[in-house]
RNA sequence: GGUACCUUGGCCGAGUGGUUAGGCACCGGUCUGCAAAACCGCAUACGGCGGUUCGAUUCCGCCAGGUACCUCCA
């Protein structure tokens, strides 16, 4: 694979090369959605972030495995491994079946990231799907000394970990200090440690999602669904994974810490973290309250928004930001989004329509180069972009008459485009003209020419009188040097 | 309190030890019967104070402000 692809490795904090375990294939697993509730704009980032590496890996030529999971089960209300689980509160309050909350919002979650032009992963596990492989890793854990099990339920011993190994190299935490500090609190607790976190609970009477286990009738700890089910498909070493900043700690470090245990040995090559989107500053999440849906965005039925975005917009105002920096959304944010969005697929459709001279006047060479070169370095899709930006401009001078470019020329550009918006970045025409019939556009096509006539003709009744009754109707018109151009 | 990060022109947002990011908005111009679109031009920005350097927005230190994680969160 002859590439110089760079990711940023959260583990040694710095950027990379990109070196797949095997050959031609690569292993990816990203943390999915806790099914409980609708999608944010929060959810949208790493499912675009990740979409975008899962292209371009395949782009690359790589045979790309990608698992991203659904948690179904054991991810509990609050800290301290206690508390309601997420679904199973969600489902007692609606009074449904906890699969029926779990399979509502895995709907309404692939509807939104089809609507987001994010493809689907190679494999989507549930954690409830994968009881039997997160006991055997428990088991592992176990065996190998690193847990114990208290009243039925089973605990990561993390300072017997660290003693190994080293808690807290991806969070960069200083796992000493928060045994130093939590010794004392302890003892009331099934837990030797505040900082042992649970592999198996022992489910309570009340508790609806259960299963049988050695050790009790209960449920799996949230952190050992992705060590199960990551390993289960990907192998026990693996290239790539991915998820939210927010989830390095505990999540992700808990993840490490059973991973070696079990299998002593480092599963995961490159950690991968998307920053998070902010509102005024502060951090769009479900803790806080300050979340607008996704749903909420396609409708515009938000106090915040100013009117409704359509996925292409959200999607683009994403990947105008370096998925490693934070990214502040407000209606204003994304209606400049919106509008250099339209400008840019406007340009594209225009791509198309092109003809060719003999030579060119503008300068196309290398803008391949640059899109790739940005790409690789760590996914830069904001320089991708303005490199677009800036090959727009020729597009538009030759549409102009203003400038000329070769067949050749013409051709490359059309390529490239077509890579990186359409297959790369995902971007996707969502005009309401796409997709409808030949017939239609034609026939507005020819009240358009009835109305170039009349132009000519000088006779601007007329003209004025088309123009301004396809424009109420949602059309909208441009004259061109030569003709006209239209879309709904 | 601990740890990490951030502070870029009206807004969003890249990036770099000395050369234009890009988008949106504004203003001026070209084009046009008018309009729209398009094109051209237009901002010499990098929190403050020191230091290193021939030269710093970019490196170092201090200060100010902000954020994230340390409990569930993408």
């Amino acid at each position: 694979m002859e590439h110089k692809l760079y990711i940023y490795n959260t583990l040694s904090r710095k950027k990379e090369q990109f070196i797949p375990i095997h050959e031609d294939k690569v292993g990816m697993y990203v943390c999915g959605p806790t099914v409980y509730g609708d999608a944010h704009l929060g959810h949208a980032r790493p499912a675009i972030t990740f979409d975008i590496l899962f292209r371009y890996l395949q782009h690359l030529g790589y045979k790309v495995r990608y698992v991203r999971n659904i948690t179904d089960v054991g991810h509990l209300e609050n800290d301290a491994d206690s508390g309601e689980d997420k679904i199973a509160k969600k489902a007692r309050l609606d009074q449904l079946e906890p699969m029926e909350v779990v399979q509502y919002y895995t709907n309404r979650y692939h509807k939104a990231m089809e609507a987001l032009n994010v493809l689907p992963p190679s494999i989507e596990p549930h954690a409830s799907g994968h009881i039997m492989e997160q006991i055997d890793f428990t088991k592992k854990i176990l065996d190998a000394g690193f847990a114990y099990e208290s009243e039925g339920s089973v605990y990561f011993d993390v300072e017997k970990y660290n003693k190994k190994y080293h808690y807290g190299k991806l969070s960069g935490r200083n796992i000493d200090e928060m045994l130093e500090t939590t010794r004392e609190l302890d003892g009331q607790s099934e837990k030797r440690r505040s900082v042992d976190f649970a592999l198996w609970k022992k489910a309570a009477p009340e508790h609806i999602m259960r299963w049988k286990s050695p050790w009790s009738d209960g449920f799996p700890g949230w952190h050992m669904e992705c060590s199960a089910m990551g390993t289960k498909y990907l192998g026990e070493e693996f290239d790539i994974h991915g998820g939210g900043m927010d989830l390095m700690f505990p999540h992700h470090e808990c993840e490490i810490a059973q991973s070696t245990a079990a299998l002593g040995k480092e599963t995961v090559k490159y950690w991968m973290h998307n920053n998070m989107i902010t509102i005024n500053g502060q951090k769009m999440g479900k803790s806080l309250g300050n979340f607008i849906t996704l749903e909420q965005f396609f409708t515009g039925n938000h106090p915040l928004l100013s009117k409704a975005f359509s996925p292409m917009t959200i999607r683009f105002f994403i990947l105008q930001a370096h998925y490693r920096s934070t990214v502040d959304f407000s209606s204003e944010a994304l209606e400049a989004s919106e509008k250099g969005l339209e400008r840019l697929m406007d340009g594209y459709a225009r791509l198309q329509k092109l003809t060719a001279s003999d030579n060119s006047t503008v300068e196309t060479d290398g803008l391949r180069a640059k899109c790739e070169e940005a790409m690789q370095d760590d996914l830069n899709t904001p320089i991708v972009i303005s490199h677009l930006f800036e090959a727009l401009k020729s597009i538009n001078l030759v549409h102009d008459g203003k400038a000329t470019i070769s067949k050749s020329d013409l051709d490359e550009l059309k390529s490239v485009f077509k890579l990186f918006i359409e297959d790369l970045l995902g971007l996707q025409d969502e005009s309401a003209i796409s997709g409808t019939n030949d017939a239609y556009k034609k026939a507005i096509d020819l009240l358009l020419n009835i109305r170039l006539e009349a132009k000519q003709n000088k006779n601007w009744a007329t003209s004025d009188k088309i123009r301004n009754e396809l424009t109420a109707l949602g059309f909208e018109i441009k004259d061109t040097k030569d003709g006209f151009e239209w879309k709904l």
